[in-house]
Order: structure tokens, then C-alpha cells, then sequence
DNA sequence: ACCGCAAATTGACAACGATCTATATTGGCC
DNA sequence: GGCCAATATAGATCGTTGTCAATTTGCGGT
């Protein structure tokens, strides 16, 4: 294995792939799939989107339960998950706990997915 | 558990949330989902790099086992993967199985990921 | 200081997913 | 037709993950 291609004129038969990137580093990719995996279950899609289209102050946990159909501790579980990928913020106030989106979040998250498109707005 | 709160006026002392917006349906989680899924996996999301930066017609799966460290039975899994979730495409010659990133594929799932920006290039 | 409520953490369990080895399929070639 | 090479599929295994019940933490009010 491993046989070295970096010749274009001797192994002519060969698969026809003048690849020149190298693989993507593992942290790089394991980075990008980690954020990836943070919205890739449907629940935490229906959370980011309620959080989304309807809170300029945020959301408490409480709102969050009933309209999911999920127990009080599977949905602090999805926040966690979605606030260690840094893609919602947590605001507490007396003892409610408000999450809301963290702004660009997403934004950021697509543009890593799709190189083109979105030119400014660093 | 399941406390009806459908009055707005008894139960003041609530979270404050003026929710209008229904839950996403369990069909458009799921399937965002499912297409996310696909490429929150690093070594998917490898592949994908790989296909889209070095290929215009197509790399082919002995191309990508080396560089990657797989078996092939793993690439050609992950492969059918990302083929199921319409992100790569598929073309035979010989006995040869070339994949490319399908275009445009990537840009419409990071639409579904970031509803601002790119408003123009339906 | 105690009680109650909202949220987080823990432990357990079932389901899924990534990987490999082994086997099957497909297409070219002699 | 039979063989060889490139992919695909099947079966098995092991780690990961989504879920809940039970418990703990933290904050306010009485």
C-alpha cells in the first residue's frame, strides 16, 4: 500500500485521480464533524429552530419540554450538546435558565459546508 | 406532568415566552437531520473535501482507501452514505467507480443551515 | 431555616453506527 | 468459459448516543 503517485507518466493504467490536496487534517475534519453532529438529530433541529424563530430574549427549558414531547432531563442533555458546539448561548435568570441561538453561529457552521457563496461578511 | 397552559392570563408568573411558531414537523427534523448527519462524520467529511477539491470528473474508491487508512469495504460504505443522502453522485467505467460531490448539493443543505444570507441563486 | 420549583447531573439501557473480515457481484481480458 | 481486479454486500463487534427515572444543585419566598 501506501505507493507514492506523485509520477503522472508510468503507472498510466492506473485510476486517473491527479489529486494534488492532501487529505484534510484530522483535527480539521473531526472539528468540522463535531459542530456537524451538534444539529444532526432531529430534536436538537426542532430546538435550534424554536430557538430560533421566536426568542429575541431566549427560551427557557420549561417551553421547551411539552411542545417536544421530551422529559425535563433529555432536553438539558440537547442544550448541553448544542451549547458545547457553541452554537446557543445560556442566560440565566432567577431560576429559570433562558437559551437562545448564539449569533452567526449557523452562519459560520455554513459556511464552512459550502466553500462558495458568501464572500463578505467575514 | 403535561400542565395544559393554554391561558395566557392565570399563570403570570411564567417564563415569558410568546411562542408562536409550531415546532418543526417531525418529517423536515428528520430529514435536515439525516442529511446533516451524512456529513457530521470525519471521515465523511474527509471524503468530501478530497472529492471536492480534486475532482472534476470523479475520483475512484482505490484512490481513497490509502490516504485515509480505511478498508475499502469502509470507504464503499461511507461512500453509499453520502450517496443516499444525494450528496455524491456515482459513474462507472470499466471497473471503476468514480464519485464526485454533487454540485450544488452542499450549498442547499448550508441554506437549510444559515435561513439568512444567500438570498439570490434559488 | 425550611420548602418548593426549575434546571443540571448521574446511572442505566436500548438503538444506532463505524469498522473490520469474509463473501458476492460485476466487468474486462485471455 | 474462466480468471483477475475493483466495488459492493453481509455478518459481527465494539463504541457512541438518545432517552428516561432518580437524584442533586441553586434560587426565592414564606
Amino acid at each position: 500500500m501506501l505507493l507514492a503517485m506523485d509520477e503522472t507518466d508510468d503507472l498510466v493504467g492506473r485510476c486517473e485521480t491527479p489529486l494534488v490536496a492532501p487529505v484534510l487534517s484530522d483535527a480539521q475534519a473531526e472539528a468540522l464533524a463535531e459542530a456537524l453532529k451538534a444539529v444532526a438529530e432531529p430534536m436538537r433541529v426542532k430546538i435550534l429552530h424554536r430557538l430560533a424563530s421566536a426568542a429575541p430574549h431566549g427560551v427557557c427549558v420549561c417551553d421547551l419540554t411539552s411542545p417536544l414531547g421530551l422529559a425535563q432531563p433529555t432536553v438539558s442533555y440537547h442544550l448541553r450538546v448544542l451549547r458545547k458546539a457553541g452554537l446557543v448561548d445560556r442566560r440565566q435568570e432567577q431560576n429559570f435558565a433562558y437559551y437562545s441561538v448564539r449569533p452567526g453561529a449557523l452562519d459560520h457552521l455554513a459556511m464552512l459546508l459550502a466553500p462558495a457563496r458568501i464572500a463578505e461578511a467575514s
